[in-house]
DNA sequence: ATAAATTTTCAAAATATTTTGAAAGTTCAA
DNA sequence: TTGAACTTTCAAAATATTTTGAAAATTTAT
């Protein structure tokens, strides 16, 4: 297989796959394309690559700076700007944990607080049920709340050694 | 907040919790309504509180019994099949991580493998970044695979310690 | 200040996903 | 068998999401 035909492939997977990850497709095209990328792309070079328009490259760009995945790169003597992606597969994978937890566990946990509150009779089977399902998904909540942190705050180690200086 | 109103707060917010999982809005909203029924429900009573069609449930139901959500229940002395779900929600979680990992973990990680076989220059920075980014996803991968595996394996007892009893 | 280059916005269009509901299929008691 | 009870299917409709592209805003060199 030819680079070029490489290319498209982890592209559009990449893609797929990040349907499935809270990304939506074009935004996780365009993270591929700039982490396969040796060098800083610019909008129109991603238009281009990907067959994209310049409103849907310049929206999933901002999301994906904001996910914190992308750098915005001035080039000196450049009056354009350039984007780069973040090439530690290791920094992107706790980056992504890190806004998940935030954007979904926190609030669902905030959530299960107030309904392990209700009111009624907890003889009631229904109320009993109830209780009893909100409070193990807020048990399983904080388990995972703390090993992910663990996770994020791990040093690389595990994945470094081995890895003869591949990244930075 | 009363019953009625906890349990509408808490379907809403699981469906869509559910949507970032791979799960869609209204399969995890009847899995929610499931896991908070001390008792079996019938097609007819998911579309009666869910406000959805038979074919709807029907489908949705179909589904989340491929997952390993949802069983169906045949009472005694009925013609109607009732549907339950199974409450033990460290069950839920491996079974989820169990489905996903095949899903999408396993045919990445074999894509990845077609592509690090690429022709070219290794030297070309192209054809290196190319490499060097398929290669490293694919060590996180095989991590990430081997530890959801411990995960899934693991007994229960971080989980049931503390907890009296409530499931079973 | 001017204007060319570049980026951002966002309403409308295109696309994708989900839902409906009625018809077809199945099961089972009599 | 028959037919009532129940389940499944799936094309069409409804809904939701993504994408476009042209206009507005911004930036920067002169």
């Amino acid at each position: 297989m030819k680079l070029a035909e490489a290319k498209q492939q982890f592209i559009s997977s990449w893609g797929a796959f990040g349907t499935h990850w809270g990304i939506n497709r074009t935004m996780a095209q365009i993270h591929a394309l700039l982490m396969i990328s040796p060098e800083p792309l610019t909008q129109d070079d991603l238009m281009e690559q990907l067959n994209i328009s310049r409103g849907n490259v310049n929206m999933n760009i901002r999301d994906l700076i904001t996910w914190g995945l992308v750098d915005r790169v001035i080039l000196s003597g450049e009056r354009k700007e350039y984007f780069t992606a973040e090439k530690d597969i290791w920094k992107v994978a706790t980056q992504i944990i890190k806004e998940r937890k935030k954007r979904e566990l926190d609030p669902m946990m905030k959530l299960l607080s107030q309904l392990e509150k209700i009111e009624g009779d907890r003889k009631d089977k229904h109320v009993k049920q109830f209780v009893e399902t909100v409070g193990s998904i807020k048990k399983l909540g904080l388990h995972a709340d703390k090993t992910l942190d663990v996770m994020i705050k791990a040093d690389e180690s595990w994945f470094m050694s081995g890895l003869l200086k591949v990244f930075k």
